[in-house]
DNA sequence: CGACGGGACGC
DNA sequence: CGACGGGACGC
């Protein structure tokens, strides 16, 4: 029990802080006007007028096709399209997954109808966590072979080369997607360092750049590996990647072809309610009221009720505020038919009912703005009934 | 102070 | 020596 709350306190704190990281990026945001991309991206091309862009290889760029990166392993396509579309109307969406296992990939596209709100997707969802991601969305590149395979891993690196070092000793040779340095601890938690409280970690010397062509990395193969980095003495290996598909994942010992993802997206949200929740003196009140039918679990997650939302309130600011607590199918900012002003409450699905009662005792009488939000499940409350 | 949606099953 | 938190082009 006591474990319990301290995890909840702790993600409270957490939260608040990645909340408040939030507002500072909307109100960057709203200074310069949009148009930035929120700084975790370096790589996306800013080309104004007409609907495509034009990148270094001379081929176009869509404006409206994103591509999502480090989504949640169990993300279903239709969670992805419900927190898209909470942006603007979706064209296509696609989650891709392997073609025998049927797992994630834990990348996929969305294609908007209007390259404005692919825009302001890239503002408004880059960098949002979601259960334990903090999932990346960018434009999609057009696809073709030449971008394909053009990842590379560096070993040797002097142990006080930056990301940034990295990739101004990288970009010489192209446009580079990504880039990372390996540390040994793994506090990445990177909403959380408002506490101050965030060492780096020790690198290990070894990192991955991503470019935009195979070309050209095969040129920073050519042009870096064995070369000795200015104030370094050792030389550097530079090499393309492992494949991640034929990874030595430990032996994928037949149980990942059953375990949670795939069973689950068959058997439904069903078996959640299981006998030990009933007893838990944590859950039982939460409970007693969600298990009456129409109410909080609708056959497909639980419902729940946010109260005490500010007028201005939008889709995305609910998905930052439960999307770190587990699977979220859909949220719902109910509005003013006139005013179109957020009328104070808003509703939102997940999956799992332990994942909802943490984000329900976690969230619950959490201020946000100056408001107290209050949390709880759905009830059969209606005006009209 | 205030407080629980809405589009809608598909033949 | 080393393979990521994390599988970036439609599986």
């Amino acid at each position: 029990m006591e474990v319990v709350d301290k995890i909840i306190t702790l993600e409270k704190e957490s939260l608040k802080v990645f909340v408040d990281s939030i507002y500072l990026k909307e109100s960057k945001l709203k200074l310069d006007g949009s148009m930035m991309s929120n700084g975790l991206d370096a790589g996306v091309v800013g080309q104004q007028n007409g609907s495509t862009n034009v990148q270094g290889g001379g081929q176009e760029e869509s404006k409206t096709n994103l591509i999502v990166n480090y989504l949640p392993q169990t993300m279903t396509q239709e969670e992805i399209r419900s927190l898209f579309s909470s942006i603007g109307d979706v064209e296509s969406c696609k989650l891709i997954r392997d073609k025998v296992t049927g797992q994630s990939l834990g990348y996929g596209f969305v294609n908007y109808h209007r390259p404005e709100d692919a825009e302001k997707a890239i503002n408004t969802l880059n960098g949002l966590r979601l259960q334990n991601k903090t999932i990346k969305v960018s434009y999609a590149r057009p696809s073709s072979e030449a971008i394909k395979g053009a990842n590379l891993y560096v070993s040797g690196l002097p142990k006080n080369m930056t990301q940034q070092d990295l990739e101004s000793l990288f970009s010489p040779y192209g446009r580079i997607i990504t880039s990372r340095i390996l540390c040994d601890n793994i506090t990445v938690r990177q909403f959380v360092t408002g506490a101050g409280e965030n060492l780096p970690g020790l690198s290990k010397g070894v990192g991955f750049i991503r470019f935009d062509q195979r070309m050209e990395a095969e040129r920073a193969i050519q042009e870096l590996n064995g070369t000795i980095p200015k104030g370094s003495t050792e030389p550097i290996t530079v090499k393309f990647a492992n494949n991640p598909s034929n990874n030595n994942k430990a032996i994928p010992p037949l149980a990942a072809y059953l375990a949670p993802q795939a069973t689950r997206r068959f058997a439904g949200p069903i078996h959640h309610p299981t006998g030990r929740f009933r007893y838990s003196p944590l859950a039982g009140d939460l409970l007693a009221n969600s298990m009456l039918p129409g109410n909080a679990m609708n056959g497909s997650g639980w419902c729940i009720f946010v109260y005490n939302l500010a007028p201005e309130t939008e889709e995305n600011v609910l998905w930052q505020l439960f999307g770190p607590f587990g699977a979220v199918q859909s949220v719902k900012v109910i509005r003013d038919l006139q005013t179109n002003k957020c009328k104070g409450f808003g509703f939102v699905t997940m999956t799992n009912y332990d994942e909802a009662v943490v984000a329900i005792q976690s969230l619950n009488g959490y201020t946000l703005g100056n408001r107290v939000l209050q949390v709880s499940f759905k009830t059969n409350k209606s005006k009209t009934t």
